[in-house]
RNA sequence: GCUCCCUUCGUCUAUCGGUUAGGACGUCGGCUUUUCAAGCCGAAAAGAGGAGUUCGAUUCUCCUAGGGAGCGCCA
């Protein structure tokens, strides 16, 4: 690449419309790293232009969404309908209508979307017919007693073709005569997201547009609006779209796609981060887990893909454990805490450290935070036994005696230690000719209810002498 | 319908004309192990199809097929 490493200015440009979408985040995640990479600027200016549907609360979601993720900008917020009220937009519109590169166009919606229909009906290119291009003063009278308000459509070249160099795309090429006249101002006097966007990124000096592919039809209509205002054209890059496992853009029936679903599923920021980054994009050698700031570094746009990327909630979960298990003991208490007091586990019982210590046995097997609770549960409520525990494993034959050995054992423990613990249970099935699972898993039963779980004698330890005492003597009176 | 785009294991991907087509998730098998995991070792698993260019194509070109996106006074 030409470009000056310092002059790299970026931005992720969302609409407040709805929740923080994972395709959005990843646009926003792909964009940030660019600018990192690069040393630029990344920044994140809010499309507002839709007047009905943007709502402070999506905007406030996008902002969560992004600092969760650390997706830090370095300027903004900028708001686009801030700049509508400043009439920054009116001055260009203004300007394409007295250059005749723009004019005022007088069909109603319905007109338009019955043209339209026609038009696929007769196979031909939905573009608008051009009916408004050339009216008189006298027909634009008309229309105004008639009570129209125009919107401003710009106007296509007719022929020639637009190129550029899309940074993942390579070169890319479409027929002017293909472009319709689009419409740059609506009739509220508001102006469209294809002017908006070019007027902003210009303004605010873009050199790179890093958007999802589902932008690339717009931009040759986009850079002829950048060429017909004198701007120069910033350099474009489309990123392949991401796709549910049926091979269609990622959409709400493909389950979670807004980001904080994601947060409150108990995944971490650092894996989600990791993921999005390796759906449409790698390293030369396919490296899997990036330490914290090694994305920032590595970042290449090289290494996107053109085509689309199935999202895969299996290969998540994966990387999630991955970077579950590589945190501390406090950091993966404070993280499940909120899960934990959202199942309701009733801890007052019980110390912060006694907590850690429980929450950290099973640490390697939690695929989300979420899923810490229920795993721990049995710390914290009324034993309960597993159907295999109360029907198999309680009941078989010699049980109820073996119980009552490591019962008297116990009883006579002093430090009651997983190391005591194990050494002494270990030399009774010697000296006994026991089985290991014999002794052991009515001991994991009787203690815990079920079948599996953490390490046995850790667990003893943390139930303490008294209660595994209990919880023997209930079971002997059970068993067989 | 029109325009544009895409196509390597099931999934994410590496490969910048010559490789036993590599890695990761998942799957299967083994080891380890008191259980479930984790960990370690191993296996199965891919160039959509057809032409061409070339001494040689996964890689370059074209066609076909399949898939996707866009076609708003939405962004």
């Amino acid at each position: 690449m030409t470009q000056n490493k310092q002059i790299v200015r970026v931005r992720f440009a969302p609409s407040p419309t709805g929740h923080l979408h994972i395709g959005g985040v990843r646009t926003a995640l792909f964009n940030y790293l660019f600018a990192k990479s690069m040393g630029g600027t990344f920044i994140l200016r809010i499309e507002d232009t839709d007047e009905t549907r943007s709502t402070a609360e999506s905007t406030k979601a996008i902002f969560e969404g992004m600092k969760w993720l650390g997706l830090t900008w370095d300027e903004g917020p900028f708001y686009q309908s801030e700049q509508a009220d400043k009439g920054i937009y009116k001055k260009y519109i203004d300007k394409l209508l007295a250059d005749g590169k723009a004019y005022h166009c007088y069909c109603t919606p319905e007109e338009l979307d019955e043209a339209r229909k026609l038009a696929m009906k007769e196979k031909r290119p939905p573009k608008y017919g051009g009916k408004c291009r050339n009216l008189s003063d006298d027909d634009k009278k008309k229309f105004e007693a008639e009570g129209r308000k125009p919107t401003v459509r710009f106007k296509m070249p007719e022929d020639g073709f637009v190129e550029f160099e899309d940074l993942v795309r390579g070169i890319v090429k479409f027929e002017n005569k293909t472009l319709t006249d689009l419409v740059i101002q609506k009739a509220s006097g508001y102006p469209t997201y294809n002017f908006a966007v070019v007027i902003d990124d210009a303004l605010m000096k873009m050199t790179h547009i890093i958007r999802g592919d589902d932008h690339i039809s717009n931009t040759p209509s986009q850079l002829n609006i950048y060429d017909a205002l004198g701007f120069e054209r910033p350099i474009m890059g489309h990123l392949s779209m991401i796709h549910g496992a049926d091979g269609t853009k990622l959409s709400k029936r493909h389950g979670a796609t807004s980001v904080v679903e994601y947060k409150n599923k108990g995944y971490l920021p650092q894996a989600l981060k990791n993921y999005l980054a390796l759906l449409g994009w790698a390293t030369e050698d396919s490296q899997q887990i990036f330490a914290e700031g090694e994305l920032e570094k590595k970042f290449d746009i090289k290494g996107c893909q053109k085509s689309p990327a199935v999202f895969d909630d299996v290969k998540l979960d994966w990387m999630n454990g991955e970077y579950i298990r590589n945190l501390f003991t406090k950091e993966l208490k404070e993280l499940a805490m909120p899960f934990i007091e959202e199942a309701g586990l009733d801890i007052s019982n019980f110390s912060s450290e006694k907590l850690e210590t429980i929450i950290v046995l099973e640490q390697e097997k939690y695929k989300t935070l979420k899923e810490i609770p229920e795993l721990i549960s049995f710390f914290f409520t009324p034993l309960k036994f597993e159907e295999k525990v109360s029907n198999k494993v309680l009941v078989k034959e010699g049980t109820k005696d073996i119980l009552q050995k490591i019962y008297e054992i116990y009883s006579g423990f002093e430090t009651f230690s997983e190391k005591e613990l194990e050494t002494k249970t270990k030399s009774f099935i010697a000296d006994n000719n026991f089985k290991m699972g014999q002794v052991f898993q009515p001991l994991r039963g009787a203690v815990s209810g079920r079948s599996n779980g953490p390490a046995l004698f850790k667990m003893l330890e943390c139930f303490g002498k008294d209660e595994v005492l209990k919880r023997l003597q209930n079971a002997i009176s059970i068993s067989k």
